[in-house]
DNA sequence: AAATGAACAAAAATTGATTATTGTTCATTG
DNA sequence: CAATGAACAATAATCAATTTTTGTTCATTT
């Protein structure tokens, strides 16, 4: 019973959004464990009280945080894959746009101010759940087009295509360097197509 | 000048394996934070000042003894390796020995008490240098005996592998639960050979 | 020579008293 | 009726005093 919240947030109610909106400033500035409820009441010129109206506790306003920036975040790469034709280059916008989030907005800030919560986030399996409903449909359409083996499980290749975008998006220089547009765009496309087999 | 460590660690030298053994028994059971340089001398009996003799300062142990554990897993893992045949094999091999060892010794003991020292230690990029090194010699073999495409670049072989390895070691239920080593190798299989092109 | 252990200042962790924040309730407000 | 803000006990953060640990040095021991 009680709140309805958790679940379901909706963006779009003004109350939630001032909420949010207050709340992400906070975190910017002075990270997670250095925001306050009431400082986040203060910055969005509302009451506590109304705050714990929609959200349960500090936890579930963060999250609402963190998964409003991830839903933003896919919301944006979606459009920007809407110019994208074939899978790699979907692919290559979306380690680009991973990439750039990591590097300004948010996510930089807290890696500066606390990398070991930001660490902790990527061990979190919640962080990826949405992003594992955002891949099937477009490995759907690969395969109609042919570009990708109509055969295989899209499960499987969703699978990969997450760990190699995550991958990509964490740890940009763990192997090989892929600075330029044009040498991931080449790396992507070696490995959907034919993995490490021949290439012909 | 000054110390010889930090470059080169000595495994052999009993003192250092003494050290090295009295801190690992610390860390294993307090963790990192509540491990002393005093703790480890009466463990392992001997001066403090002689553990500073071997190691510059406290990180310089621990690194040491990460360092130690990762290079005790990799040749454990290379042991293993020399019974398997193909690429397939050796990267299914190596995905279960790395999920063993996070499941059990100092890394699982670790993971309970200071999480975020584990989660710091992945974005660490020191952590994968050595592995980076333990790949290329069997990229050449299987490109050799022809599994793979002779004309494929070493390094963006070892990336992928690299990639997927430590994907797949992190973060084991991320997409498609890949629990038994048939379903695993399977997995690799596909991608190794024919990435998510045509199976034919 | 290599290891020891005592001595030491500087830095870090611990402790306990104090203050701030949390999460909840509810009567009041707009 | 949704939002408010005051009141509240319980929990967590903060701060200064104290203790521990760190990192270094060096005379002594093995």
């Amino acid at each position: 019973m009680s709140n309805e919240q958790f679940n379901a947030l909706h963006y779009s109610d003004p109350m939630v959004a001032r909420i949010l909106d207050a709340g992400e400033r906070c975190i910017h500035r002075f990270g997670i464990r250095r925001t306050s409820m009431g400082e986040v009441a203060r910055v969005g010129k509302l009451s506590r009280g109304s705050i714990y109206k929609y959200f349960n506790d500090k936890d579930a306003l963060v999250e609402g945080i963190i998964r409003r920036r991830q839903e933003h975040f896919l919301n944006r790469t979606e459009g920007r894959l809407e110019n994208e034709v074939t899978l790699v280059d979907k692919l290559t916008q979306s380690v680009l746009s991973g990439r750039q989030d990591m590097e300004e907005g948010i996510f930089a800030a807290l890696a500066e101010i606390e990398p070991e919560t930001v660490a902790m986030m990527f061990l979190e399996p919640r962080f990826y759940e949405r992003s594992l409903s955002f891949w099937p449909p477009h490995v759907r359409m690969a395969q109609e087009a042919g570009e990708i083996s109509a055969e295989l499980d899209v499960g499987i290749a969703t699978d990969l295509i997450m760990r190699l975008v995550v991958s990509l998006v964490m740890f940009p220089q763990m192997g090989v360097r892929l600075k330029t547009r044009r040498a991931l765009r080449d790396y992507l496309q070696q490995i959907i197509s034919q993995g490490l087999g021949a290439a012909f």
